[in-house]
DNA sequence: TAGTTTAAACTAATTAATTAGTTATATTTA
DNA sequence: TAAATATAACTAATTAATTAGTTTAAACTA
């Protein structure tokens, strides 16, 4: 899977909160400065050509929905920062963060359960 | 603190990992397509105008070394990575790195008890 | 059906990132 | 001290990413 690059990211994370939008919806969702239509229909377009999104015509128009799923790109990320940073260990990630957001040994505990009470253990 | 682009994190990797270097050994710890003396050395100082990396003077060059340390930055990598794919909650994170990569309650809490003696709690 | 509107597709322009050539400077060595 | 060498600094070239203008096609409307 390929990496995303910033703009893409913007609208991808627009396009997982939607579930699926054509490109006026878009554009609406972005923030301030908002670039032109074009912009805009051109990145979608490339996130196509990455396989990151489909659509479907819809009236006179494109109805955009993501094809790759949120989880499985975070996945990717979240793995990719596991390697560079931490050594490829999970161990080693989660006691650096407790570490720097003084997470104590008890609130994890406490979050463990929680974590345990949405999921029944198998 | 800046981002650092793919040319410029494989860079600093290496100072972090080195811990100090002048341009020649970074060159020597790049893989396979080794690029030119020049390209190393412009991006070491664009790293230096980012302010992740300093250097002093030794012999007749420069020996560079990291101003920013490898935890402040995967800190703030992991922080972007909460933020935009766990809608900030650690919680969320750890939970769904479990599920999936099919970690057991059992051995969170293994991990748990391997990170509290390492660190003794408060 | 002719004109108007809307959006996609295509293409061009701009900006950012990466790579590398050239020049300048300092140090070593003969 | 003059030549050779090594390295930083500067600058140019290339490539990738982003932004936006122009064209084309479809479909709605009068």
């Amino acid at each position: 899977m390929k990496q995303l690059t910033k703009a893409e990211e913007d609208i991808m994370q627009i396009l997982w909160d939607l579930e699926e939008a054509n490109v006026a919806s878009i554009i609406e969702k972005l923030p301030k400065p908002k670039p032109a239509y074009n912009t805009v229909s051109t990145i979608v377009r490339i996130l196509e050509s990455k396989d990151f999104v489909d659509y479907r015509k819809e009236g006179r128009g494109h109805v955009y929905f993501p094809k790759v799923k949120k989880t499985e790109y975070s996945n990717q990320s979240l793995n990719k920062l596991m390697d560079g940073y931490f050594q490829g260990s999970f161990k080693s990630m989660v006691s650096f963060f407790m570490k720097k957001n003084d997470i104590s040994i008890q609130e994890m505990e406490t979050i463990m359960k929680e974590i345990n009470s949405e999921k029944p253990r198998k």
